[in-house]
DNA sequence: ATGGTAGGATCCCTA
């Protein structure tokens, strides 16, 4: 059965949740896995997707801050949350299909401001939590497993729209782009976005800031679908809808897409 | 070199 799978950070899923449903009726994926929700789950908006066939959901939350769903119109088993770094925040959850994929939803901390962990307290969790997650995946090499998420590193040179001015900017100093390797490898996990477009810039944000997003195009790639090896070579069709950062009232990302035949 | 925008909570934090 294939299936379409997207990421999306919403940047508040209660304010946007008219920009989840206009995703869900126009690119109808099967799965839509969201990050920085900004509600506890009994606060999200989750009728409105029920309505629309997306009836199957495991989330966490938290007020005001992170909150990660993914909504499905396939069933879903919760297969649980991880809390790296001990932040005991809600970064993480889990949910099992009835296939045995296991899809991994992830928002890794943001990291502050400064690149340095002994004057900047976030970076250092920022790290800590990729190291964790590196150590997680060693113990329990993912099978038959997709991850996505908002990982708040964009990790090659094309995936950011100077890498030369960034490389002092959190979110593609080496440090951090050595830490989500160590991860990565450590699960063998595919880059699926970048395995099927593999060259040119690529972006999934663009800050709020910019007087022209659109015309100034500073982009990142900070939105990731991972894929286990087993399951890496059904993937296809990957796409980043960069027209939904044109929306009215945007979140700062754009979705990320990827179909799998398994 | 600086400050620019956005959301949600609280009178500031995080991104």
């Amino acid at each position: 059965m294939p299936f379409t799978l997207a990421t999306w950070n919403i940047n508040s899923v209660r304010l946007r949740a008219g920009l989840v449903e206009r995703l869900l009726r126009e690119e109808a994926p099967d799965i839509l896995c969201l990050q920085e929700c900004k509600s506890p789950v009994d606060k999200m908006p989750l009728e409105g997707f029920a309505a629309l066939g997306y009836g199957h959901v495991v989330a966490r939350g938290q007020k005001g801050y992170n909150g990660v769903a993914i909504l499905s119109r396939l069933p879903l088993q919760d297969a649980g949350d991880l809390d790296f770094a001990g932040l005991g925040q809600a970064r993480h959850v889990a949910a099992r299909l009835e296939d045995g994929t296991v899809i991994h939803n992830f928002y890794v901390p943001a990291g502050g401001d400064v690149p340095d962990r002994a004057v900047n307290e976030k970076f250092g969790q920022k790290l800590d939590y990729l190291t964790d997650m590196r150590d997680f995946f060693r113990d329990s090499r993912p099978d038959r497993a997709i991850l996505v998420g908002d990982l708040n590193i964009a990790p090659r040179e094309d995936d950011v729209w100077s890498h030369k001015q960034l490389l002092k900017v959190v979110s593609h100093t080496p440090i951090e782009v050595e830490h989500l390797g160590n991860a990565q490898a450590a699960g063998h996990w595919v880059d699926v976005t970048r395995a099927d477009i593999p060259q040119g810039q690529l972006y999934s944000w663009w800050s709020y800031r910019a007087r022209d997003w659109d015309a100034a195009d500073k982009g990142r790639r900070l939105d990731h679908v991972w894929a286990s090896p087993d399951i890496a070579q059904a993937a296809h069709s990957s796409r980043i809808l960069r027209a939904a950062r044109g929306w009215d009232k945007p979140s700062d990302h754009a979705p990320v897409f990827a179909t799998f035949d398994l």
